[in-house]
RNA sequence: GCGCUUGUGGCGGAAUUGGUAGACGCGCUAGACUUAGGAUCUAGUAUCUCUGAUGUGCAGGUUCGAGUCCUGUCAGGCGCACCA
């Protein structure tokens, strides 16, 4: 019987939907285990080879967990909203919806191919009514909430407001976009208008006028995470910093927690210190500096506070309002043309070269440390966006203040004994502090951090600043509040219109807003967003509610928010939506939410760290503020498969001609290499003909070919892209070897966390497996001489309680069942034992490399037991599911392979006679004897071989190694 | 500049976590069966000056013993970056 994949793997996936096997339901008498994949954009260019990857991975893992006994979520849905989708309609010149839905059949019909175990019933798509109605219920909660930093959680504005009406903003610690002050009278005499705006100021999702990233190109704003070297990620557009009205999410006010939270999950450190970073954490203190002649005064930020008495000026950034206040009359003129300069340049200049550049502003401020009288300088190299925008300028110990001082003629005092600033400053937070105060001159306050450590002074600084009144201890970070508005047309609406040019909540009950179909859905360079071409809405039935409601004259039309939301709204709490997916009365309901809790597996690429793996986490926190999630984190345990890259292939062709000369033949010819279509080119030879075939400039092509009659291509590696015909796409190779096949190999290139190129070459080796497994499984000649069991006796290997209902013989004459030989258990025992190992820990290629070894024994052995044959099956059916049901069934069972018992390890058919013996898998062995620390080393070898015990456990083997450790113990290394 | 991460045959990659380095697969070599093989099977395959020696990017160290631990260094990949 010859391995038909193709039968095979169709007859199962049939029957996979038809029997519903994958649904899942939640089983208060299973124990739960959540497997997640990102879901996918679905783009135009549909799923190569290094997509699956990882939905490989998990499904292995999901499959191992049900057969281990758990009640396995795995579902599947598709990111369909956002920048990605849209950019592929326009550039196809359709409707993203239309574009979208293509999209989506195109990828299920491919995922559908690799047999994943999904949970279809449970698909959710970003762009559906019924999904995006719990994105606008979520803005609409954080819209209504407020972020206290005493309690560090998300409360309901009214508490706020409440709190204004009794006692303003006095003793408010709450996160907020500028400090403001008012009294509850002041707050009291403020109209309508002026508390919607003030309430901006604290709500967690709020309208701002700020600095954003405006991307011209694509027409709209961007997040800090879509920008990346001053150009949009998407597309590489020029990004500008522009002032505008956008709404924001307060992300910041989760700062620390986001940091606290990476403490309680298992993510990979990389990805961790990714995180870390974009947090950017700084503790430091923030010191109030007296302006010289003058009633003013503003504030720094340090983090190095034991460098006081080193300041000798002071830098504020360009863009601060204070520069205005300090500049005097004589200065004007060159802070102006100075100001202009900065402006003129663009992000990307400014990040790329780093010219010291500043103007003094002609104001001093008082170093409330010295006494002594700062110039105020005002330089691009400080930043209006962190900190206070302003900084006092250490310049024998920071380099850009160096550096800074060097250009202008600075003094630099050195604090730090032997630190050598002659050729650069002295960084290090490390060494002896001096000079401060300085000896010889008189001190300014009763106050000394002369002898102490660095770290001594900064701690005894940030004290005496917070105790003399001159500033407060201050954490700093670098996280940024997320941009939340988009002008474009494909994103979820938002559920806000405005009454009286305020920003007013749809009421809940109207949800969702649904997205208006548009005759131009193009985005404009000006901004102006595309839903403003709508002409039918959905919102004008509910405009119509509303006034009814308010009982204003039925007429007026309150105008709805015309921007959208970007793609990572959506995207932000899918997992919870998995969870109860058909619900029209809550995001999740509490008993499904409390099944489930949150997802244990989160599967996904490395590159979403910053944007997407923040913001779920953010947005996590914020319903798990709510009690609508009932865990703070949302995914317990990430790993981050590795990037399958392509493997482009090149022909050489000699200049001005239509002449191609084989790789090992082209030195000396001038020749321009050329991309050709991986899929034509095998083993690197092209197959001439087809090439020919291909394009039809190359159909009177002429080739030089090498000695052998072939023709070779050169090779890169690049990434995956159909511009440069590399891109592998997965249907082809199920299409030739089958998808188990493909399974198994993408599993078997190594690490899953590990990028690497794709290279088919080794595809034969997987495919080889299979077919011998299936020879191995159905040859007449080991046909099993075993009855199917049913029950009876204790099963070693397989302690399945599945019976063969009808009793059918199959797979030739039955007998009663009967234990595998001593051989057989101990292949298989080790194979149980090193599969299990393995996919705990994700090492899928080597539990692979163990069933080709385990195979190879049985085989040897011809092996004919059933029981190590069902076992075997069983450890199969996560890598190849199509195969492992087949077999399954030839074994005589009627229920599927997804339900029966994992095997159970028995360490027995390891062991020899229970000593402490291990005999690795190869031959190779070793075990420990103790003896006497008086013996010397020859002799303690001598009585280790001697030992009558020893001599037992060496039969079969010869002496590889004796290594004796006096006094402690002894290796006896043997070889087969 | 700061941080993370990876360096092992011709190639992808293993190594019981400190114990025979190179499992398994690809490729290659020889042989068998074949009209044929890009099918299948068997044997071999780290290197060298080959009865022996050398080998895990490089240089040291700890240890009876180091691919594994420590110090330094080089190279690649990733993240952050005029963040005070």
């Amino acid at each position: 019987m010859e391995y038909n994949f193709r039968e095979i793997e169709q007859k199962w996936q049939q029957k996979w939907v038809e029997e519903k096997t994958y649904k899942v339901v939640e089983d208060n008498s299973k124990p739960k285990f959540y497997v997640l994949n990102m879901f996918p954009y679905p783009s135009g260019a549909g799923l190569h080879v290094g997509h699956p990857l990882g939905y490989i991975a998990s499904d292995i893992y999901a499959r191992y967990k049900r057969l281990q006994g758990f009640n396995v979520l795995n579902p599947m849905g598709y990111d369909a909203y956002g920048l990605p989708a849209e950019q592929y309609a326009i550039q196809t010149g359709q409707h993203p919806e239309k574009t979208t839905f293509q999209n989506i059949d195109r990828y299920r019909e491919q995922l559908d191919k690799i047999g994943f175990c999904f949970d279809w019933d449970r698909e959710v798509r970003t762009c559906a009514p019924g999904y995006y109605k719990w994105t606008q219920w979520a803005f609409q909660k954080m819209f209504n909430s407020f972020f206290c930093n005493k309690c560090q959680s998300a409360q309901p504005i009214e508490k706020l407001i409440e709190r204004f009406e009794e006692k303003g903003t006095e003793g408010l610690d709450v996160a907020q976009t500028e400090n403001l002050t008012f009294t509850a009278a002041e707050w009291k005499a403020m109209d309508e208008k002026q508390k919607s705006d003030t309430l901006m100021n604290y709500r967690i999702a709020f309208m701002g006028e700020t600095m954003v990233n405006w991307c011209a190109g694509l027409g709209t704003v961007l997040a800090n995470d879509e920008v990346v070297d001053g150009v949009s990620v998407r597309g590489g557009f020029p990004v500008e910093q522009k002032k505008m009205r956008q709404w924001c999410l307060r992300v910041s006010a989760y700062a620390q927690r986001l940091l606290d939270g990476l403490d309680t999950i298992q993510w990979s450190d990389s990805i961790k210190e990714t995180q870390k970073n974009w947090i950017g954490r700084s503790e430091g203190a923030e010191v109030e500096f007296k302006i010289a002649d003058s009633d003013e005064s503003f504030t720094i930020f340090t983090t190095r506070a034991d460098t006081m008495f080193g300041v000798t000026f002071m830098v504020l950034a360009p863009e601060s309002e204070l520069v205005e206040k300090v500049t005097t009359p004589e200065q004007k003129a060159a802070v102006e043309e100075y100001i202009k300069y900065v402006k003129g340049r663009t992000e990307r200049e400014r990040m790329i070269d780093h010219k010291v550049t500043g103007v003094f502003s002609g104001s001093y401020a008082i170093n409330p440390f010295t006494g002594e009288k700062n110039p105020i300088w005002i330089s691009e190299y400080v930043l209006a966006g962190y900190g206070t925008g302003a900084i006092m300028a250490v310049p024998a110990h920071d380099s850009r203040d160096y550096a800074f001082a060097k250009h202008f003629n600075l003094p630099i005092i050195p604090l730090i004994e032997g630190a050598d600033i002659s050729e650069e400053s002295y960084d290090a937070k490390e060494g002896i502090v001096c000079n401060s105060p300085r000896a010889d001159v008189k001190p300014y306050i009763d106050f000394s951090l002369n002898g102490l450590t660095v770290k001594e002074a900064i701690a005894a600084t940030k004290k005496y600043v917070k105790e003399a009144g001159l500033g407060r201890v201050k954490v700093n970070y670098r996280l940024r509040d997320a941009i939340f508005s988009r002008q474009r047309y494909w994103g979820e609406p938002f559920p806000v219109y405005y009454k009286n040019g305020i920003p007013t909540m749809i009421p809940e009950e109207c949800l969702p807003i649904e997205l208006p179909e548009v005759d131009k859905f193009l985005p404009t360079e000006t901004g102006e967003p595309p839903l403003g071409n709508a002409t039918v809405w959905a919102w004008d039935e509910v405009n119509k509610k509303i006034v009814e409601n308010t009982k204003i004259d039925n007429k007026t039309v309150f105008p709805i928010e015309l921007y959208t939301m970007p793609g990572f709204a959506g995207s932000s709490a899918y997992y919870l939506r998995y969870m109860d997916p058909h619900n029209n009365e809550a995001l999740v309901s509490k008993d499904a939410d409390e099944y489930w809790q949150n997802v244990d597996l989160y599967v996904g690429g490395s590159e979403h760290a910053t944007g997407h793996l923040i913001y779920s986490r953010f947005w996590n926190k914020f319903l798990f503020d709510l009690g609508i999630s009932c865990k703070e984190e949302p995914f317990q345990k990430l790993i981050n498969q590795g990037m399958i890259q392509g493997r482009s292939n090149f022909v050489y062709r000699i200049k001005d001609t239509n002449t191609f000369v084989s790789y090992d033949k082209k030195d000396g010819y001038d020749v321009t290499p050329i991309h050709v279509d991986v899929n034509i080119v095998s083993a690197d030879v092209l197959d001439v003909e087809a090439f020919k075939a291909w394009r039809p400039e190359y159909e009177t092509a002429e080739f030089i070919l090498n000695d052998e009659g072939k023709y070779i291509c050169g090779w890169a590696v690049e990434k995956m892209s159909k511009s440069m015909f590399n891109v592998v796409n997965p249907d082809m190779i199920v299409e030739k070897f089958g998808a188990d096949t493909l399974r198994l190999y993408e599993m078997f290139l190594g690490p899953v966390e590990q990028s690497k190129p794709w290279d088919t070459n080794g595809i034969d080796g997987c495919h080889r497996f299979l077919k011998k497994l299936w020879k191995f499984m159905t040859n007449e000649e080991t046909l099993s001489p075993t009855l199917p069991h049913n029950g009876e006796g204790d099963h070693a290997a397989c302690s399945s309680t599945t019976n063969t209902p009808n009793g059918l013989p199959i797979m030739g004459e039955m007998s009663k069942g009967q234990r595998g030989s001593k051989e057989e258990l101990k292949a298989l025992h080790t194979l149980i034992k090193k599969v299990t190992a393995d996919i705990e820990v994700f090492s899928y290629n080597t539990s692979i490399a163990a069933f080709m070894v385990c195979l190879n024994e049985l085989t040897k052995l011809k092996s004919t037991n059933r029981e190590v044959k069902e076992a075997l099956v069983i450890l199969l059916a996560p890598f190849c599911p199509h195969l492992a049901e087949e077999l399954w069934h030839l074994l005589g069972h009627t229920t599927t392979v997804c339900d029966a018992p994992w095997p159970a390890f028995n360490e027995n058919y390891l062991k020899e006679d229970s000593v402490k013996m291990m005999v690795a898998f190869n031959g190779k062995a070793r075990f420990p004897l103790e003896f006497p620390a008086d013996v010397t080393k020859e002799d303690a070898e001598k009585a280790a071989l001697a030992n009558p015990q020893s001599a037992k456990w060496m039969e079969g083997f010869t002496v590889a190694k004796v290594i004796v450790v006096p006094g402690k113990m002894i290796n006896v290394v043997l070889k087969k």
